[in-house]
This record gives structure tokens, sequence and C-alpha cells, in this order.
DNA sequence: CTAGAAAATTGGAGCGCTACAAAAACTGGC
DNA sequence: GCCAGTTTTTGTAGCGCTCCAATTTTCTAG
């Protein structure tokens, strides 16, 4: 059958188990157990299939089995990095499950995850994973287990949680800075809940050390922009600071700016931190020093969880953090002079 | 109904009807179209439905309607930048029609495309676009639309074709290059068809002027490492180029770590075009000069080209190349002595 | 060659919804 | 208060598949 080749109706099992001969219920059963049918009539309904160029209707295998083998995966922002890495980590855990995912995104900026998970429920996905700004009403009535991921707060009751530890994240930024002699740092952070784990992790280790921090930036966004006024404030106000530690790679990427257009050298005169770790910071022209928030293990490990809660749904939500990991490249330096 | 209320089943619209003291078609007209029942019962219904949290079954309705007002997309790769842009493009003109996206990726490298096609028909899509490497045989029997984005190579017959014309990207580039003076000019190609074109139109353009070109990695790959390689390639053997047009933003970015790590500015000494604009373009701190390919309009295109075809599906399949448009920055100059 | 067991195949009910024809409940005009 | 017309509501038959009990075929051993 090819493209050119149009039919009134697209196939069903009926139409294959009559031209292999066969009754419909075999035919379901190849598509379920073939290794419970003999081989001749296997054979013959598969030829019948790619003969008639069938494909199986989810719509009516969901509906007579009542399950779908699938879970949903709202997404804030297709844009961000970290959400491939997450996906992919899943798809490790749940593919040999014969699990699928379903992707849908929030519609960054207009909050549609109420609409996102409406969706996906409708389509009958046996869990959820939120890695989106969860709303405490978006699952009302949902009686499929969910986890959210990367967002610690405003978390339903009921849901699980599997995200980066931030407060540790930040901690080990400010460890690396200290441990190359910074006395005088500032933090760009940003808005929302994993910005403001990352600076207050950050903050306490700094303090803790009896080291200076000048913080900006706090209740902005996290672009390139917010990053590179922060950083402009700090550098401004602050003019020896010599490391800054930003909420995030695209941050960072501002504060090389700033540093650009005040010909401060970097690593040189100014280090600088990212997180994320995103292909930015990979990058060999930008080799940027960042934390990992193994977005792949947040990833498996949200995929198990989900999975567990599928098999025994009596199974308590868990509630679990994922150390980061600080990848040291060159945009940080011991501190000069 | 709170997360903690297990339900033993999901309400279905004969629960919602017994609970609103209606009958079950009454439920289903609620559903399609309120207008057409008394505001009486709208509410009864609305109000049992928002009780049991009832949520529809998509799959009962696709097989009873027979239409699931979705189409899908598949992306060969969700880091590739430009499917955002693509997606919103086609989510801006496919949803005042009601039209939804469903998303499947054909898992980069492993060439998933015939699995990745076979589950949106699977889900009754009335319409796919590919957004990956097509094959001839990915549709083998599909009966609905289909349109190609971005790539030319191997369209099956009967598919439509959007994207984005880059023979003349290529020549905008060399044209730029070519009035800032340079004369000595260096591409940097990577592997597939996108690729060929904009070199091809490139260098069109570049032997028309009767300038020099050295072309460098052309069977390899489109990574920054790429880039990387073949920026260093050209300026080691041809110390003279004072501009390169790479064929992606991120294979630009290894032409900048080449510039840097030979100590060659940008773009005092040395030029730099990227193609796709991607964010890393765009960015405060790269500020790269770039063709922008207009994702978000091949998009549009795509998405109206399927829904007419969706709606006349006599209709012959188009085969369109959107005008890209070249955005300058930072990364090139005039040349100097 | 045949009973009995095992393997292969089939029929039919039902999953949750829509579509459409038919029935019921309202209108307003006289 | 009654009839024709209109609006609102309902019953019923599928949509394409799975599931399971029932049936048929095949195999095994005496």
């Amino acid at each position: 059958m090819s493209l050119n080749t149009p039919r009134t109706r697209r196939p069903t099992i009926y139409d294959v188990a009559r031209s292999a001969g066969v009754s419909p219920s075999l035919v379901s059963l190849v598509l379920q157990n073939p290794s419970k049918v003999s081989e001749k009539r296997r054979e013959a309904v598969r030829a019948a299939m790619s003969e008639l160029g069938y494909r199986p209707s989810r719509a009516a295998t969901t509906l007579a089995s009542s399950q779908t083998k699938s879970i949903g995966l709202v997404i804030d922002d297709f844009r961000n990095p970290w959400f491939v890495d997450l996906l992919r980590g899943i798809e490790s855990v749940l593919s040999p499950h014969g699990y699928q995912v379903t992707l849908a995104d929030s519609r960054p900026g207009e909050n549609r995850i109420t609409e996102a998970v409406d969706g996906l429920l409708s389509m009958h996905v046996e869990g959820l994973v939120i890695a989106a700004e969860p709303s405490e009403s978006m699952m009302a009535g949902a009686w499929v287990p969910a986890v959210v991921a990367g967002w610690r707060n405003g978390v339903p009751a009921g849901a699980g949680l599997i995200t980066n530890d931030d407060d540790g994240g930040g901690r080990m930024a400010a460890e690396h800075l200290i441990g190359l002699g910074h006395t005088r740092i500032g933090h760009l952070s940003g808005f929302g809940g994993a910005a403001a784990h990352r600076r207050e992790g950050f903050r306490g280790r700094i303090l803790e050390a009896g080291v200076e921090v000048r913080i900006a930036g706090e209740s902005h966004g996290t672009s390139e922009e917010d990053g590179y006024a922060a950083a402009c404030w700090v550098l401004d106000h602050h003019p020896d600071t010599t490391a800054l530690f930003a909420a995030n790679d695209t941050m960072a990427l501002g504060a090389l700016a700033a540093a650009k257009a005040r010909g401060l050298s970097v690593p040189a005169e100014l280090s600088v931190i990212g997180y994320d770790n995103s292909p930015l910071a990979k990058s060999r022209y930008l080799d940027m020093t960042s934390v990992d928030n193994r977005s792949d293990i947040v990833g498996s490990g949200v995929a198990s969880a989900l999975l567990a809660r599928i098999q025994d749904p009596t199974l308590e939500p868990e509630r679990k953090l994922i150390e980061p990991d600080l990848i040291v490249r060159g945009t940080t330096a011991r501190v000069s002079g």
C-alpha cells in the first residue's frame, strides 16, 4: 500500500482477520502474545497486517484493556536544557518495563499546568511526572501516582518529590570558591524556589567561612539579561569582587558579558560559576565551571519511584534529594594578588 | 475528591449522569456543545463532573468519534534549539482550530523514525509533521497527510515539504562577508543535507564574486568540536583567512574557540557567522551574527499546509522554501587592513 | 484406534464515548 | 386550552480492541 492509495477506512483487526482467514480474536492474540499462536497463522496474520498497512488503534486498546503502559511528563518549558537529560533518565528506567512517556508542556508563562495534567489524564497515563511549578489543585481528583521533579515548593500532598539538592549545590559552589582563596564573592540569584535554595546553601557556607557575600537579582528573572544586570550591580557597587556564583548557566553567561564589558578577564580577575552544567557550560569556548544537577539521575529516580507506586498504589510517596556534582572548568581560578 | 481518596474506577459519563440526574447522552452533549443544553442541567452536570473529578476518556472519544483533532510532530532530537520555534509556529496556526500537537522523538542516532511514526499513527493523529531525517518506508500504508520540515532529502512521494531555503541562507552569509570587504573566506561545513545546501549557496555566491573560499569539515558532524576542528584546519592551512561561515551556531562556537586558542580577536581579526540564530547567537555575551532560518514561519507554514490537506485530502502536497534572514551582530566586521 | 490432556482458535460481552433518530418538554398564537 | 413548531432530552447502536469461557484441533500414550 503506497501513500498514493487513499483508503476509505483504516484497517482493523477484522480486516486483517478476513484477509488472513482467521478470527479477529486470533489477530488480537498475535498482537499481545505471539508465542501462543501457531507459526503458520502467526505468519499469515503478520503478512496480512503489512499487506493492509494495519496499525493497532491505541484508543481501542486503551479502552478495552484499561491500561496504557504510559506515563505523562509535564515540562515547564522545552527550552530548559535539563529536560532532555531528565527525559533520558526516565526512559532508561521505563523502557525496559515497556512503558512509554507522553510529553506535555505547561506553556511557559501561561501556567497551563492544570490543562497539561488534564490532557495527560484524559489519555489514561498511569503515572505523572511534573517537571514544572506545581499547583495545589492541578491534580484534583487524580487517581494516579505523581512525582514532582525539580520544584520543591507547592508540592501537593500525595505527590512524591525527587529533585536536585540545590542547597547542597550552592554549598559546593561556595566551597570551591573559598578553597580557591576568594574572600569577596558575589551571588547572582534569581526568581523561584530552586534559586532560593541555591542562594541559601551558598550564603550559608560562605558566612560559615567568614567571607563577605554580595547578593543581587533576588526577585528578578533567571535569563541572561537578568544575570547581566545582577552582575553589573555587584561589580559596580563592589568593584573588589573576585568571584561570582550565578543561579544558572544562562545567568553566568550574563556575568561573563558584564565582565567583558568592564574589561575584566575571566578567570584571572574574576571567577564565575554557573549551575546546571548545560551544553553552554560544557562548550569548549565557554568552558564554564558549573554545578551539575544530575538531571539524568533525578529522571531515573523519578521513574523508579513512579513505577513502584504504579505497581503498588499503597506505597507512600517518596521525597528524595539528588546530590549534585561540581564540574570545575576554566572560568574559576585561584584568586590572584 | 482529594489525592488521598483512592478510587476503584475512574468516573465515566454514566457516573456523572447518575449523580446529576440526567441521561449519559446529556452529559456527552455538555462536553461537546454546551450551548445546546439548558443552563440548569448544564450546571448540574458540571457540578457533578468536578464533584467526581471526572475527566473525559480520550480513548473512548477517539474511538466513538473517529477524530482526534490532533497532529503528530516527530522531532529528531529535542536538543535541537529550532524545534521549539517550529512547535510554537505550528501551535499558533493549529490552536485556533482546536487542534493539538503530540510530540515524539526519533531517538537521535537510533533513527527510530518508523517507530515514532507508527506510534503517532496508532494514536489516530490526523496529520504528521516530520522534523527529522525522513525514510522512504516510514509511512508505508499511512493514510494521513504528512509534511516534512527541515529536511530536503529523502522526502517520500506524497509528503509535502516546507523548509528553510538553506542555499539562500548560504548566499546571504556570503553576500554579507563580501560586502564587508573580505576576500579570503573559510566555510565550516558539516554532515547532512541542510549543511550541503548552505555550503553550495555560500560557495556559489563567493565564487561569483571572484573571492577565494576554503571549505573544511564536509563529511564530519555538526557539533562544536567538529566546528573547532574544521576552523583549526582552515586557520592552520590558510592563516590569511579573515572570515569564517559555519553551518550552524554550535560550529560557530567551535570557530570562536579556535580563534581564541590562536589569539585572534573576533571580529577585528576574524569575522564569524553562524546559522540558526539560536539562543546561543542571540546571547549578549556571544552576540553572534547568524542566519535566522525562521523556524516559526516554517512551523506556521507546515501547519497551514497540513490543515488544508486534512480538510481536503485531494489537495496536492505542497513544496515550499522559507526565506531566511541574516541577523548582523557583533562577530562580523569590515575587514581591517 | 481412542480416551484424555494440551494447545490452538473462536464467539461474544464490554471498555467509555458519540451520533443520530426518536421522544419529551416547552413555546407562543389564537 | 390546544396545536404546530421549536428546543431539550433520551435510547440505542456502534467505534476497534481485549478478555475469557467455550469450542475445536492436535498431540500423547496405552
